[in-house]
DNA sequence: CGAATTATCGACCAATTCATTCGAAGGCTT
DNA sequence: AAGCCTTCGAATGAATTGGTCGATAATTCG
């Protein structure tokens, strides 16, 4: 009823939610039409296949990820409040993002192809975020770079080696406190402590 | 290697870690094996059957458990305090057991009557551990219980009913929280407060 | 050593599961 | 009632999966 898209993005939403729990292998048709409550054939009226709603699903939790990243640093004012809030937002979506990788790793990850394309993106975009947190902090005198092409690109990179599902792992460290002390180490060698 | 016991109590631990994350239906054999980085027919060495490891795993974490819960009772002093803590771990075990129940309540649960044989020694246990509470309690003033078994069978009850993975359902909440407000409400009507 | 026992594995199988298709049909609008 | 939009049950063919079996290492023991 109502409309098509409302309905798509209903299923994005269900579907979604399965998604991240049990990854794209383990989540059948049948739990997906079950959440919503319907046939598992009336799913294909609205999308094309399951890879289709996986990559409607990682689209749109890319979009959130973006959201919540803006908003972050758009909270807070001093250049170093930004870095941390950016840092520590992003590095929190990994655990959600991680349940997707599990079951993306297992075998043929070449054939998602889509996700390069939005990492790609993604990447660009976050790049010339930090820089340009780093470059204002430079210029007031808060961080000590010189070169902030460079350094946000240093501070990416680390980004990235948290990504990889094995650091999530072990569930039962607190997470909150693990990713305190990455942010610190990160900063120790950046804040200017004159 | 070293004992064959030892090696069953290693898969235990193994396959038990992905049964409580993908339930005993998404759980398969190869993953189990992968795990343990042995063929799929070794396993077959140390156990019958899927579910035979999925008994074991299941009987040992109520083992986990019980010691969890004695241990919480032993640490405290006050009838008050042994209650709020039996509860309070308790409760926050079922986040654990809820994701096994996840997959199981998929069909055929009758097959696992083992676990009905679990529960059924289990939950007598529970029963005297809460009765013996309350009654020492009433005791010392501290409840307001006339029937100690009674009462007992009440708060079992109610801590039965948050089983249902229905309550866990929305990860987004704060259980913690919603764990505290639970043992408030529960305490309200219990607590002697003259 | 060599025989017996213990432990591991790859190949295979039968049963099941699963994504997807398709035609029928319900319901809504005009 | 005609034409669309939407839902569904049944069917299907390919892939997955729990479990088997014989071969064969690895280890123990006389």
């Amino acid at each position: 009823m109502i409309n098509k898209e409302e309905f798509r993005r209903k299923i994005i939403i269900s579907a979604g939610q399965i998604f991240s729990r049990y990854g794209f292998k383990k989540t059948t048709m049948d739990e997906i039409a079950k959440a919503l409550k319907m046939g598992k054939s009336s799913i294909y009226y609205y999308f094309e296949s399951k890879e289709n709603i996986f990559e409607a699903v990682v689209l749109h939790e890319a979009n959130i990820l973006r959201n919540e990243l803006t908003t972050a640093i758009k909270s807070v004012e001093s250049p170093l409040d930004k870095m941390k809030s950016y840092v520590f937002v992003r590095m929190k979506a990994f655990e959600k993002l991680s349940n997707y990788y599990n079951a993306i790793f297992d075998k043929n990850l070449d054939h998602f192809d889509f996700i390069e394309t939005i990492r790609e993106k993604y990447d660009r975009e976050e790049l010339a975020i930090l820089r340009l947190i780093l470059y204002d902090g430079a210029k007031k005198k808060v961080f000590n770079v010189t070169n902030s092409e460079y350094t946000a690109m240093a501070i990416q990179t680390t980004l990235k080696g948290l990504e990889v599902p094995l650091f999530w792992k072990k569930k039962e460290e607190h997470i909150e406190k693990r990713l305190n002390a990455i942010l610190d180490v990160l900063f120790y060698g950046i804040v200017n402590n004159h």
